[in-house]
DNA sequence: CGGGCCTCCTGAATGC
DNA sequence: TGCATTCAGGAGGCCC
């Protein structure tokens, strides 16, 4: 599952490739791969074609080429989304749904693969925010924790008004972006919180320690996928290195914490799961499970 | 409006 | 063996 790791691994690997080279054919081979953008795919394909690729940013799970025209075209990974750099005459993924050839030689093109079609791919004009430009559908994600201008102060302040509890507010990417389940999990376990506690409840240095794991836990996953792609393959792989080796709690029921052995424990959660160690992540009395 | 739940989707894994 | 069910989850949308 792309979370911000992820998806920085894909927006190095497509700036390299990419900026500088002018979009060619465009092709969409599934609808549902521009659902989101509001003129339809005839309208999507026109505002790609003949523009030069500025550059490839990022904020959170969101990624975007940044067009000539003011543009820019955003794409997010959903669940299993891919963008592959690939020679075009390599025969087509299963799952490919759209697909954009680069420059008039047409030696490379960027693929957008996806099996279950939870992402997504549209064309939106980029926006002033503070300093930077954004595309518009995006104004709404907040800054991730690895960015210069990522404000801890007025995320603590944020949390001690919230009324929820820290698992579901680190999910939430209006408040901070980039975290997805895996690494919420990890991150918690990391600083021996339990996801269920009440964000009321933690004080200023639970947030720093707890925001501390966070970059922690994403740097050494980016330094694990950073190193398992070769130069032609922009990839998103969620069962790489990193997930096999670094994981602590994601996805090990049953198997003994790191720490203390006690066996990790599975609980439902917003029709999903979390994982926790029972005996490093204590709820605190009076609070209820999540 | 804030908070939280439902839904979209496919394929692997599991159950009977 | 084969068909049906369960599970995975990002985030927009909707409801209270």
């Amino acid at each position: 599952m792309p979370e911000l790791p992820e998806v920085e691994v894909v927006r190095h690997g497509l700036d390299q490739w990419v900026t500088g080279r002018t979009i060619g054919v465009v092709s969409v081979l599934h609808q549902r791969a521009v659902r989101r953008h509001a003129g339809g795919q005839a309208d999507f394909c026109a505002r790609l074609s003949d523009r030069r690729v500025a550059g490839v940013f990022r904020r959170g799970k969101y990624l975007w080429l940044a067009l000539d025209s003011g543009e820019a075209l955003l794409a997010h990974l959903g669940m299993s989304g891919q963008l592959l750099v690939q020679r075009p005459q390599q025969s087509p993924e299963r799952h490919l749904r759209a697909l954009l050839r680069l420059d008039a030689s047409a030696e490379t093109e960027v693929r957008f693969v996806d099996q279950r079609t939870f992402g997504h791919l549209l064309v939106d004009p980029l926006v002033a925010d503070g300093g930077t430009w954004v595309p518009s559908t995006a104004r709404h994600i907040a800054r991730d924790p690895l960015e210069p201008e990522f404000d801890e102060d007025a995320v603590a302040a944020a949390l001690a008004r919230r009324r929820s509890d820290i698992k579901r507010a680190l999910l939430d990417q209006s408040l901070i972006s980039g975290i997805g389940n895996i690494y919420a999990d990890e991150a918690l376990w990391r600083v021996r919180l339990h996801g269920g506690q009440h964000t009321g409840s933690l004080c200023r240095s639970d947030v720093a320690d707890l925001m501390v794991e966070v970059r922690a836990v994403m740097r050494d996953a980016l330094a694990a996928g950073g190193t398992s792609f070769d130069e032609l393959y922009v990839n998103v792989n969620g069962e790489s290195g990193y997930f096999e080796r670094g994981l602590n709690v994601y996805g090990r029921e049953g198997l003994p914490c790191a720490r203390c052995a006690t066996p990790i424990r599975r609980s439902a959660f917003m029709n999903r799961s979390s994982y926790d160690c029972p005996r490093c992540q204590p709820l605190p009395d009076g609070a209820k499970p999540a």
